[in-house]
DNA sequence: TACGGAATCA
DNA sequence: TGATTCCGTA
């Protein structure tokens, strides 16, 4: 499908849900996938409307509640949609048809007996793509999203609060730019394949594709391999063990020259056909109310790591066997064979694909 | 309003 | 693979 479509400036609302410093991974798009089409999946498509402003009288976070969301007009998020896939027959039915379908895979559930209301569940979007994040690059905390050490389904055990680790990807209302990128990975359902996705695959001139993206000025970004983080002093090998910030301090948004400039939102009526290449970072979306206060609150030691009982995983801490992957919780492997180093560039991660 | 099967498409 | 479309059922 090709669309020239658009993308706009990012609401500067203060106040706002919006929270950017927020990449969302390659597999957002379905790069490995589907080969070829990196088109905006219909659950990013609602993070990002529910990330801006504009279109929260039509869908908006539901207030004291973690990712879940209210769509409240049906009509009006179905007619988006479709006009982002230039599907102009869409409607809710057809939509809510395609939201059905991230129940089994977990990255959406329906929120029972309230009314066109559906709940993220992050800690899949993020972990279940990411199963055996094995990270050849230095743990970078001051990379949230870059820091996969972070993420690697042994400090993400999948019983973690999805609220928590939704409050991790919302790094910015801590008050601190992050650069941004997600390592990319496969597809939950994609064992083989050889692929290695890797951080920083550059961006296209159209980030999302034009069809892809509500835009941003945090769009405006630079494949990650373009872009060098500031430099920030090598933090020790048992950082994970230190009390502290979360994140360290890390300077506001760095300019990102050669960046495209937002486009319009949509496309326009001829869907004209426009080759995507979005490779990662368009932001993820808001949040739900007080998470990046919360998020102050996480230390480099976070208190999921002590395990607990979950009700979704056995009293040992781990979690069913079909979530697929173990949830041994360990420190991440610092040191390594790989000196620390700052720069986005050199922190090639690669990561495994899924285990059968 | 919500669910999910089935066929189909790109 | 991720929808899209249609439809029967609850």
């Amino acid at each position: 499908m090709h669309c020239g479509c658009v993308a706009e400036g990012a609401p500067a609302v203060p106040g706002s849900s919006w929270i950017s410093g927020m990449a969302f991974p390659d597999w957002a798009y379905k790069a490995e996938s589907s080969p070829g089409s990196r088109q905006i999946q219909l659950w990013h498509f609602i993070l990002e409307l529910l990330q801006k402003e504009e279109f929260h009288h039509v869908i908006a976070w539901q207030q004291g509640e973690y990712g879940e969301f209210v769509i409240k007009d049906p009509d009006e998020v179905a007619r988006l949609w479709g006009r982002r896939k230039c599907k102009p027959q869409m409607n809710y039915d057809k939509l809510s048809r395609a939201l059905r379908y991230y129940y089994n895979k977990r990255i959406l559930h329906k929120t029972k007996g309230k009314r066109f209301t559906y709940k993220f569940n992050f800690s899949k979007l993020i972990v279940i793509h990411h199963p055996l994040w094995e990270v050849r690059a230095p743990p970078s905390p001051h990379l949230l999203l870059g820091a996969p050490a972070l993420f690697r389904p042994a400090l993400v055990p999948m019983g973690m609060p999805s609220e928590l680790l939704h409050s991790m990807l919302f790094a910015r209302r801590v008050g601190q730019e992050t650069p941004r990128g997600l390592p990319e990975a496969a597809e939950d359902k994609k064992g083989s394949g050889g692929s290695a996705p890797r951080l920083g695959s550059l961006l296209a001139p159209c980030q999302l594709g034009p069809c892809c993206l509500l835009g941003s000025p945090q769009d405006e970004l630079p494949g990650l391999a373009a872009f060098t983080p500031p430099l920030l002093p090598a933090l020790p090998s048992d950082w994970t063990r230190l009390s502290g910030p979360f994140l360290p301090p890390v300077p506001l948004e760095q300019p990102f020259p050669g960046a495209p400039k937002p486009d319009p939102l949509f496309p326009g009526p001829g869907c004209p056909p426009v080759t995507h290449h979005f490779s990662g970072l368009p932001l993820l979306a808001g949040l739900g109310p007080g998470a990046g206060e919360r998020l102050r609150l996480l230390s480099l030691r976070p208190q999921w790591l002590e395990v607990k009982p979950d009700p979704l995983m056995g009293a040992k801490g781990h979690p069913s066997p079909r979530d697929g992957f173990s949830s041994d919780i360990h420190g991440p492997k610092t040191g390594d064979k790989h000196p620390a180093s700052p720069h986005l560039e050199n922190c090639r991660a690669v990561w495994p694909l899924d285990p059968p």
